[in-house]
DNA sequence: CATCAGGGCCCTG
DNA sequence: CAGGGCCCTGAT
């Protein structure tokens, strides 16, 4: 990395309001997914690197307000001072990024009867479906995660952020940064294998590339229906139908992405729907689907992240029990 | 020591 | 449309 370490000590602040319900923890931190160094989180607080309009910014959010009345206080920290327009245009950034306006009173009203999800429903009144990436760095992520464990992932995308990322020093914290993908574009496949990231090498290039040519631009795919979406990321080299859901979900927001379902998420939702183990991925699809319709991956991403929360608070043995590895 | 699976995907037949 | 190969690592 990124010998020099960037000391953004410029700061701005600015008072986002989303839409009440708001439940900043569950919003923020989503416990089951994969910890990556470019984010820190403590309880009303969260800190990530955001590489945006060619610029580094650090960015902390902090929680002043509550459920009802929701006030979230947004400080940018640069090394030069940021315009009043890249300021907006952070703020409505990080505004999709987190889904701050989006109205789940509808949700609720349409399935907090439901037996199973109606007390995660209460637990986490107001969670957001959210991802602090930008689509190419989730792809990035997503792409370590592929057929590999957990442990490796980690590995992997330390190494590739240590070899082209950049560390960020803000607000007394430090944090990596992901790489502009024009830097990944012309490096060479033999270059990124010796980094031990295996085939993933040609993917990354490949992925890099296409970002950089403006073969895949984020913002015009935010407005396109599911299926758009999804044709368009399949044609990226790497992305296949597992990564593309998940990106459907958490990059783009379509609370119906819930269409595949992976080997250990079938024997948690196993669980949480019927009360046992490994019940067939088929079934578990047409339950959901039958019970939350349109809203089926937004209700999955509650039940899960709840029992994520609950088992960090008191240990859920079976839980514990499938993650062991 | 050998073998295999791990939070996929591509390519071939 | 099924199945082999892919990089590497740790478990057995």
């Amino acid at each position: 990395m990124a010998a020099r370490v960037i000391e953004a000590t410029r700061v701005t602040t600015a008072m986002l309001r989303p839409r009440p319900p708001f439940d900043f923890d569950a919003t923020v931190h989503k416990p089951s997914h994969f910890p990556t160094p470019t984010i820190a989180y403590e309880p009303g607080r969260y800190w990530q690197s955001l590489r945006w309009a060619g610029r580094l910014v650090g960015v902390r959010l902090r929680n002043l307000g509550t459920r009802r009345t929701p006030r979230v206080e947004l400080a940018l920290y640069s090394a030069a001072p940021l315009t009043a327009p890249a300021r907006d245009s952070i703020e409505r950034e990080l505004a999709w990024r987190f889904d701050l306006d989006a109205d789940l009173a509808p949700f609720c009203r349409a399935l907090r009867a439901d037996p199973v999800l109606g007390p995660a429903l209460r637990r986490r009144r107001g969670m957001r479906v959210s991802c602090p990436y930008s689509l190419y760095e989730y792809l990035v992520v997503a792409l370590v995660l592929q057929n590999t464990t957990v442990r490796r992932s980690t590995t992997m995308l330390r190494v590739l952020l240590e070899r082209y990322g950049r560390r960020m020093h803000f607000d007394g914290r430090e944090l990596c940064a992901f790489w502009p993908p024009r830097s990944l574009a012309l490096t060479s496949e033999t270059e990124l294998r010796a980094l031990k990231i295996g085939y993933r090498a040609r993917a990354l290039r490949r992925i890099s590339e296409a970002v950089t040519a403006g073969a895949v631009v984020e913002q015009p795919m935010r407005v396109l229906d599911k299926d758009a979406a999804r044709a368009a990321l399949l044609t990226l080299y790497g992305v296949g139908p597992a990564s593309v859901w998940y990106v459907l979900f958490d990059v783009f927001h379509h609370y119906d992405a819930f269409d595949v379902i992976s080997p250990w998420e079938q024997r948690i939702y196993s669980r949480l729907l019927f009360g046992r183990d490994r019940v067939a991925p088929g079934r578990i699809l047409a339950a959901v689907r039958r019970r939350w319709g349109c809203w089926r991956m937004l209700a999955a991403h509650y039940l899960f992240e709840d029992i994520f929360w609950r088992h960090r608070q008191q240990p859920v043995a079976w839980l514990a029990e499938l993650l062991r590895s």
